[in-house]
RNA sequence: GUGGGUGUAGCGUAGUUGGUUAUCGCGCCAGAUUGUGGCUCUGGAGGUCGAGGGUUCGACUCCCUCCACCCACCCCA
């Protein structure tokens, strides 16, 4: 197979077979966020390297390993969006949305682009769905946050994903947490794993997050962020708790929560689920106080959440959660002969207007095979229109699933779907409420 | 970037000391009395056996290199 038959390395279609599982998931994100007053925001694909070097950080891996980075003609460094949380801040600084009321709340769904090996739950392009509170500093909101990722989860059906929260602290107390750990890294530097005596210089506070049995345990024994807090850091997370138990949200403080991302502080969240591979985060969040002033506009207190899309379905797939499908085809007009071709060319258009989804033959394929195709694409009903059709206007609409057969005329087809509709949905509504009579 | 596993039609597969035109199932297309789908039967299309090179009279099979996919490390959604 040639190479341009072929998706680059870590790209997936979304085939037309999936794709409503999309519209669905989607759709759910961005209606639960909006019921939190998270209006949709889109932001460009590429944005100016800098803008991630300042915000997501330098030393991170993100930034220096796995970012599509490239001089455009104008001999501009570009950089393909590796996270969403930059650009939506980038994009409220550009438009002074910080001057309007506050907080202000956005949501948005991405594409992301990270050069990294694939695997499991793990691509080069993905997708997200995030939402970005910008000037909310009290710990209500940290809560919210945490509560609207929660609704979205539980409104898909998705189980077996589990909360964890900490605080990483912030510029006050965290240098100094820093300085102890690092000591403490330190005196039993011998033991640690050589990534891990890498880190000890570059970002201590990864070797709590190391799998490997020897760091595991040293990091087990070692000081952790959260005794070291501020009194105010403290309070904050305690609050934020205080939110959580109040709303019955379950939750696990993992004090080895740290995220790769340099903008966060404070509050640091991720849901896990076990239905995934070694990347079971499906989303991850927390609060970035400093992001704003770093980007060059007024201290403005924020935090948000990414959800990736693909792992989100992932799970979805695992545990099979039934999902709306969209509805089929209504109606497959079978012609017979050119005049009736154009016919149904005709009526098809006419009903569709009317809102009815309508195919008709494309192909000049004879009867029976058109009776084939429309049992494969699902439509409904059938009618056939030959000469006899055409010139007595009378016809037979055939329902596929029962082969009832029904007698009508053609300039009431429209009336005819409409009313066979309505009563399917009456019958639907008295199956729920028949249901909800035998669930008591 | 580092490991491990796997590559035969759209999908799932047979091919085991290297030996004619590379299996089978599903799917697809077309037929089985003139205008009716699902079941059955018959026929057909579709493969540079992941790619390139080497060994050999002869390679899907053996050797080398590369590529892709899957999984893990790392990192994160």
């Amino acid at each position: 197979m040639g190479l341009i038959t072929k998706a680059p390395r870590g790209t997936q279609d979304v085939l037309p077979a999936d794709s409503y599982k999309w519209q669905y998931v989607e759709q759910t994100a961005i209606g639960v966020a909006r019921d939190f007053g998270y209006e949709e925001m889109r932001t460009p694909v590429f944005e100016h390297t800098e803008l991630f070097l300042r915000s997501v950080g330098e030393t991170t891996d993100v930034v220096q390993k796995e970012m599509y980075t490239f001089q455009d003609k104008g001999d501009r460094s570009i950089t393909l969006r590796p996270e969403g949380t930059a650009g939506a801040a980038r994009a409220l600084l550009e438009h002074s949305l910080h001057a309007g009321a506050l907080p202000m709340k956005v949501c948005y769904l991405t594409s992301c682009y990270r050069y990294e090996k694939p695997q499991a739950g793990r691509l080069r392009e993905f997708h997200q769905f995030g939402v970005e509170c910008f000037g909310a500093a009290e710990p209500q909101a940290d809560a919210e946050v945490i509560g609207l990722a929660h609704m979205v989860l539980s409104t898909l059906g998705v189980t077996g994903v589990k909360l964890h929260i900490n605080s990483i602290g912030c510029p006050h107390c965290r240098p100094t947490y820093t300085a102890t750990l690092k000591a403490y890294f330190e005196a039993r530097s011998a033991e640690l794993c050589e990534t891990c005596r890498d880190r000890l210089d570059r970002n201590p506070m990864r070797i709590l997050d190391c799998k490997s049995p020897v760091c595991h345990e040293i990091a087990a024994g070692a000081p952790v962020m959260i005794d070291y807090l501020c009194d105010d850091c403290k309070t904050h997370f305690d609050r934020v708790k205080a939110c959580l138990d109040a709303a019955q949200l379950p939750y696990e403080v993992d004090v080895h929560i740290v995220r790769g991302l340099d903008y966060y502080t404070r509050t640091v969240f991720e849901f896990v689920s076990d239905a995934l591979g070694a990347q079971a985060v499906v989303c991850g969040g927390g609060r970035y106080d400093g992001l704003i002033e770093e980007l060059g506009g007024n201290h403005l207190p924020s935090l948000g959440f990414g959800m990736g899309i693909e792992r989100l379905l992932m799970v979805l797939e695992a545990q099979e959660a039934s999902m709306p499908e969209p509805p089929r085809t209504e109606l497959y007009l079978a012609p017979m002969g050119e005049r009736a071709v154009t016919a149904c060319f005709e009526m098809a258009l006419r009903l569709r207007e009317g809102g009815v989804s309508v195919q008709t033959d494309l192909t000049g394929r004879g009867l029976k095979a058109q009776m084939k195709y429309a049992d494969k694409i699902g439509a409904r009903f059938v009618i056939v229109v030959g000469d006899d059709e055409l010139d007595t206007g009378k016809a037979v609409l055939k329902e596929m699933e029962t082969g009832e057969q029904t007698e009508l005329m053609l300039d009431e087809l429209y009336t005819t779907l409409y009313n066979k509709a309505l009563d399917r949905e009456l019958a639907g509504m008295t199956d729920l409420f028949s249901q909800v009579v035998e669930e008591g």
